[in-house]
DNA sequence: TGCATATATGAGCATATGTTCATGTATAGT
DNA sequence: ACTATACATGAACATATGCTCATATATGCA
């Protein structure tokens, strides 16, 4: 599938117009992540705390365990969050500083523009 | 469904701590119009291109009118576009800059980091 | 008025996503 | 070695999502 298009990308050719479809991809792979508000409220409370562990996480976001720790693995495989092992715990922190960045940017656009449209 | 939990949150109450679990479903909501990969090359294209008519964004991201209107529809509806009549055809514009500003962090941690981690 | 064009919308359907429940693996303590 | 703890993972299932196809609406033109 997916015969190479017309217009195949390069990796990333920025400054040429649009966005490839590999990259296009990519991005929304990256949004998708945060588009589960659990998933989100992990990521959140992992930039405040800095490091916490599964069940410290499952805890303040109210979820099982078991559901956190799936949600983590995605993080992880996507490269989000990184986790370190300390005895029988594994204590999770996010991976880069961009994320910090991207959920900034995104909470302000939130608080100036509320509300439904038509 | 949904009654008040005990970490019940003003809208927005910044400063304090963690993503209200409200704030984290309005914010994720935000992200998921953008983890659709035709969403977000629509968004992209429009960014570039200022206005366009629905067929020729439905031209440039590659895809059926139909499909094209339904995401533009979410689009809409969610506030990132707006819409103007002009004569029989549409044409569509990104709402606010906010919505460049994230897309562009989002390049830019694209770019910086790729691949797979484990 | 009648017809073509441009877009919107609804229903149906196939796929994706997140949760739960059961089970697997690793480490600590005794 | 045995048991408990902390987490990971797989399967099953219910819901959500995006597409297509058919149909509706609106505008322009003859």
């Amino acid at each position: 599938m997916e015969p190479d298009h017309p217009n195949a990308d390069h990796p990333a050719t920025r400054d040429s117009r649009g966005l490839g479809h590999a990259d296009a991809e990519n991005l929304a792979a990256r949004f998708k992540l945060l588009s589960d508000p659990g998933r989100l409220r992990i990521v959140y409370t992992l930039l405040e705390a800095g490091e916490l562990r599964v069940g410290e996480i499952a805890g303040v976001v109210g979820a099982t365990e078991s559901a956190t720790s799936h949600q983590l693995r995605q993080l992880r495989l996507a490269g989000l969050v990184r986790s370190r092992r300390h005895g029988r715990e594994i204590h999770y922190r996010v991976a880069d500083t961009h994320v910090r960045l991207l959920l900034d940017v995104a909470v302000e656009h939130y608080l100036h523009d509320h509300g439904d449209h038509r």
